[in-house]
DNA sequence: AACAAAAAGTAGACAGAGTCCATTTTTTGA
DNA sequence: TCAAAAAATGGACTCTGTCTACTTTTTGTT
């Protein structure tokens, strides 16, 4: 509680209250899309207005104190883990996300062989893949994976297969 | 055109003139969006509704004849080029796509250290950087990166700096 | 403690990308 | 050629997120 308003004082972020629960939602909920952490912080101080939030997390953002991933056809969801450099591993089928360590090590932790003259800054490295519940699911009923592997609207990608 | 019919037939694609026009238009122009793609279809067919598009890329990308890629904060992007496993470099300030060589080779290219028990299918690589002309936009104004490197709002994402 | 200036928050309209649905048109294959 | 199956149409609708004008809270300075 003083903790967070200390941190934030620290990167010269005006101290609100929901700044201060926004910051402890996302603590508590890694990978929580902006509308659930506006829930979250509701359900702690009563109310939030849509725009504090995505400017709050947003400013947070900026300042390194959260992280912002986007996969692809999913809202953007928001973790307080930061500086560690490990990437994610989401399912194709439900959409749950975890974390993974980081292949190499250093940021950006690739190198492309060719880069085309731009300067580089982050490698963002996304696994895609079927989690061991839907993975269960999958065998049990017996479909074949393109049935029981159908990704739900919002994670709609390309396969390679 | 016979080509692109006979490629159609081959995957059991009913073949209409949309699709035809559309997977010209991939091949002409790597990395459009679906709106770029339906402007094109119209130059040259007169006319095509959006759910036809939209439609026939996704019918076109789960057949693998196309690639569906969807940067953080963009819509999604569409390109010919598939099976080569390579991956994207993109400029955060202009939006501007290049494809680099794959890192590894292989597809999954990279090996998550602990998959938490994931059926791993795709390693997505995306660079992100300043392309050569924003750099050098930059240093002209001799701005510092936080200002002329400035994200658009379609590509604002997290930095890690 | 009080007070202006600066920064945040509020509410609601708005925008872009994509999906849904009922109906019409085209393609396929017998 | 003709019916069944698949696509295309177009318009409403949804979901994330942004813009704007206005009000409230923080801050930091007397």
């Amino acid at each position: 509680m003083l903790e967070s308003a200390n941190i934030l004082r620290k990167y010269g972020i005006p101290v609100t209250a929901q700044r201060l629960a926004l910051l402890r939602a996302v603590g508590a909920r890694p990978h929580a899309t902006a509308d659930v952490l506006a829930e979250a912080v509701r359900a702690e101080i009563g109310a939030v207005s849509k725009q504090a939030v995505y400017n709050a997390l947003g400013t947070l953002v900026e300042k390194g104190l959260i992280r912002r991933i986007q996969p692809a056809g999913s809202p953007a969801l928001y973790e307080g883990r930061v500086g560690d450099n490990h990437h994610h591993l989401i399912c194709r089928s439900c959409g749950m996300t975890v974390d993974v360590a980081c292949v190499v090590g250093e940021r950006p932790c690739l190198n492309a062989a060719d880069h085309s003259g731009f300067r580089i800054d982050e490698a963002e490295v996304i696994f895609w893949g079927t989690c061991p519940s839907c993975l269960e699911k999958t065998e049990k009923t017996g479909a074949d994976q393109a049935e029981a592997g159908k990704p739900q609207d919002f994670l709609t990608r390309p396969t390679t297969p």
